[in-house]
DNA sequence: TCCAAATACTTTGACGTCCAAGTATTTGTT
DNA sequence: AACAAATACTTGGACGTCAAAGTATTTGGA
């Protein structure tokens, strides 16, 4: 796990080596995907003894802030940006686990609801508790660290045309 | 692509209302996740038009460094933190594609080499041009953004074990 | 009313990642 | 010299992602 050489500055130094443009922006992106490739590794691996890994703890845990703790499978997938062809995936192995259940729209023929069961819904809080216990992977970002990274990354997602919550209006 | 909703705000109302612990380290985290996502996006598509991708990409790259153009692949896995299983599966399809060429280590006959053909060289220049042209995907990060991003992440990958060159040494 | 277009989901297929197991070769130790 | 252990790569399997095509149902306009 223990790397003997540093992977940003090596490829920092070699790309300005071969003469090739964009160094910053080159740095920058490879951070966020060291950074990305630490925190998913952690917490697939804080998940792993309970059972799940993130993208089912995903599903689960948007299922479970509904009030019925049930949801459209379309709206599961614009909520966590996945391609529907996923949503049926993920929902496919957690009814196989017995976490969440298919159930028909009462209106809409079209529509398929996930319902999680009540062992989705114990199965959630475990995982909720074990990501709480390695802080979702961020141990070693500070306070400072967490509150830069938050706003550099708004400025990302502006230009990315997320839409963004005006500060008077986040929650 | 545009989103009528703000994804962080989201999670991190969601969070709260629940009652879960650490909504700060939970929206670091999802920070970090969605800025990958919006790069890895941005660089595939400016890649996509040359017929890379980013893993493909960076094999090249990585061969392109070196004197000979060429390098084992245990090494190639080392430096891009892949798993061997990976890069055999990157290279066989570089090497269909011509740009990469398998060749035996000419002392240690376990060993075998990928050796950037001129197709390859060719090809990672162009990709080396589009990847600029895209500031990596960082468009919409200032200079301080970057630097805080750069500076932040450095602690989380100290934290994890990274060797990370002291400032003295960077390059 | 009727029908084309939109919507919701599933299926299939291409790729990417990792792990575990298998083969070949080299190293290090007795 | 002999052999167990380490190293290097490939293979096969499990899963995840997305795109494109297929099926079913609902909507909206002529």
């Amino acid at each position: 796990m223990t790397l003997d050489f540093d992977p940003i500055d090596e490829a920092a130094a070699n790309w300005r080596g071969a003469g090739w443009a964009a160094v910053d922006a080159m740095t920058a992106a490879t951070s966020i995907t060291r950074a990305h490739q630490i925190l998913s590794g952690r917490i697939d691996a804080a998940l792993a003894p309970v059972g799940l890994n993130f993208s089912r703890f995903e599903v689960l845990a948007l299922l479970s802030f509904t009030k019925e703790g049930e949801l459209p499978l379309g709206k599961v997938g614009d909520r966590l940006q996945v391609h529907p062809a996923s949503v049926t995936n993920t929902v496919n192995r957690l009814e196989a686990d017995g976490l969440v259940a298919r159930k028909p729209h009462p209106t809409d023929r079209r529509t398929t609801l996930a319902v999680l069961t009540r062992d989705g819904h114990r199965r959630v809080e475990q995982a909720a508790v074990a990501l709480a216990e390695i802080e979702f992977g961020v141990v070693g970002l500070t306070g400072d660290g967490r509150r830069s990274v938050d706003a550099a990354i708004l400025e990302l997602r502006v230009a990315a045309g997320d839409f963004v919550a005006p500060p008077s209006q986040r929650r």
